[in-house]
DNA sequence: CAGTGGTCTAGACCACACC
DNA sequence: GTGTGGTCTAGACCACTGG
C-alpha cells in the first residue's frame, strides 16, 4: 500500500521509511517480527529485491536484523553501562579481584568470562603503546565477557613479557590480588592511563567472534596505563559491540567538559 | 577473477574478501578509485548485482564509499583527537574562549563553526538530564563544526531557561568570557559532570546533516554539568562521526581503568 | 555525450530450521 | 515438506557529472 512511483523519494526509501517510523515510535516494539518479505512483496506490489533493499537499509541502521529462516526482527536497543573508571574510585581494602565481575553481580547479572594467556608478538597499535622494540614480546591475557550467558565483549589485556615474567598474570585464573596489585608487588604502580575510542564498523574477524549481526558498530577502547616512571606498563584493548554498551565517564572537581569553556 | 563457484564462501565474499585485503594492505591507498563496477563485472566474470553486493560489503564495513559518477573511492582513516576533558586541565588566566577554536589553531588547522541559538521544548532525553519539567523550556546553542571547511562534528549546548535568562549564553555569539564563566556568574558553579558515549548507526537525519556515507557509525556524547548544588545547569549532544574522530580521555593519579583491578 | 553508480524488475536455486 | 532469508543472473531505465 501507498507507495507512490516518481516522487523524488525511491520506493525502497518509503518503504524503510515507513518501517523505520513503525520501530522508532513503538509500533513495532523491540523483539517483534516484521512481515516477511514474501507479505511486502504483496503489501507493496513491488519486485523482492526492491523490498530487500528497504530491509537493508533498515539493517545497515541498526533498527532491525535477519534470523534466518524466521523472518526480521526489531533489534533490542537496551544498553548495559560501561565505566572505564569505575575503579579510580575509592574501594574498599576487601580488594574485589575484578571490576566486572563485582560490578555486574551488584546489578543483579550473571556474568561469566573465559580467560586465555599466551606469549605472543603484539598487533602494531600495541607495540607502540608498549614502547616495545621489534622484536620484544609481551604476554596477553584475552577475555571474553558474557552476562547472562551471552557474549557482550572481548577484553584483551597486553604486558611488556619483560615485567611480568613470572608472576600470577601469566597464569590462566582470576588474578586473587588483581592484576594491579600485582603490577604493583613488581615495582611497577601504575598512576596515569590514556584512554582512546575508535568508533568504527567491526572488521569481518571481529563481526564472528562478538556475533555481530551486520549495522553493529563496535568502540575499540584502548587504555594504556603508565608507571611511575611514565613507562607503559599495560595496555588493555577492548572491543565493545555499539548496540549493548553505553560507555560512561564520572568526573568531578573543577570545569566543564567540550564547548565553550574558561 | 579466481573466483571459484561451489566452494563455502560465497562469490560476493570471495570478491570483498580481494579487494578488503588490498585495501587493508594498503595495495590500494587511501583516496584511490577502484574498478568501476563494469570493470569488476568483466574481471570476475559475474553479474552485476553480484559485483554491487561484494561493493556494499566494503561499503558498509566503512572501508570505501561511493562517490557518483565517479565511481568507488578507498575511504580515509585519518582521524583528530577530540579530548572531553581538555578543559579540565589548568588553564592560564589569559582565558581562551572556546576549546575547539583554540585547540585546533594551535594545531595548525583551521577550525570553524556556526553558532544558531534557540528557545526550545528539548528532546525527551536532554529533558531528563536536565530535569526539566513537562513545560520547561531549554535555550539551545547549535554549532556545526568545521576544520579547514569540512563539517566535522555537530555540538549542541542545552540549558534550561530558568538560568540563563537575559545573559549572554542567548546571543548567537562566542561567548567571549566562556559558557561556564557565564553560568558562574548567574551563581552555578559546575564542579561535576558525567559522560554518556553511544556508538550506533546514524539517523537518516543526522546522516544528511553531517553528510555521512553509507557505512559510517557515530559516536553519541552527551555531557551533562551539575553546579555546586548538584543540580544539572547544561547538557551537551555532541555527534561524533566515527570515522573522523578518535575520543582520547587521559587519567592522572590513582589506579587503574577496566579489567582486573586491585 | 559517455560513463558512472542508483533503482527496479522477474526470475532461479540454495541452506536452513521447524513442523 | 514448507517457508524463511541468502545468493545470483540478466536485463532495463535513470540521474548525475565530467569532458
Amino acid at each position: 500500500m501507498a507507495v507512490s512511483r516518481s516522487v523524488s523519494r525511491s520506493v525502497k526509501q518509503q518503504i524503510a521509511d515507513e518501517l523505520r517510523e513503525q520501530v522508532l515510535n513503538g509500533t513495532r516494539a523491540e523483539g517483534t517480527k516484521l512481515p516477511s518479505e514474501a507479505e511486502l512483496i504483496e503489501q507493496y506490489g513491488v519486485a523482492r529485491n526492491t523490498v530487500r533493499d528497504a530491509l537493508a537499509l533498515l539493517v545497515n541502521e541498526g533498527l532491525i536484523e535477519a534470523r534466518r529462516p524466521h523472518g526480521y526482527f526489531v533489534r533490542d536497543r537496551r544498553r548495559m553501562q560501561y565505566r572505564p573508571q569505575s575503579d579510580l574510585r575509592a574501594r574498599p581494602t576487601t580488594a574485589p579481584h575484578d571490576t566486572f565481575l563485582t560490578e555486574q553481580e551488584q546489578a543483579g547479572r550473571t556474568p561469566s568470562q573465559t580467560i586465555e594467556v599466551s606469549i605472543v608478538d603484539p598487533p602494531e597499535p600495541i607495540k607502540e603503546r608498549l614502547q616495545l622494540k621489534a622484536d620484544e614480546l609481551a604476554v596477553v591475557r584475552r577475555r571474553l565477557r558474557y552476562l547472562d550467558g551471552e557474549l557482550i565483549y572481548s577484553n584483551d589485556s597486553y604486558y611488556p613479557l619483560s615485567i611480568v615474567q613470572g608472576t600470577p598474570i601469566m597464569s590462566p585464573h582470576d588474578l586473587s590480588p588483581g592484576a594491579n596489585q600485582t603490577l604493583a608487588d613488581g615495582g611497577h604502580v601504575q598512576v596515569r592511563a590514556i584512554d582512546e575510542i575508535y568508533v568504527r564498523m567491526p572488521t569481518p574477524d571481529e563481526a564472528k567472534r562478538l556475533d555481530l549481526t551486520p549495522g553493529t558498530p563496535v568502540a575499540e577502547h584502548i587504555i594504556t596505563g603508565y608507571d611511575q616512571d611514565d613507562r607503559p606498563v599495560r595496555s588493555v584493548l577492548n572491543i565493545l559491540p555499539g548496540n549493548r554498551h553505553v560507555i560512561i565517564y564520572e568526573r568531578d572537581g573543577l570545569e566543564p567538559p567540550d564547548g565553550e569553556s574558561a
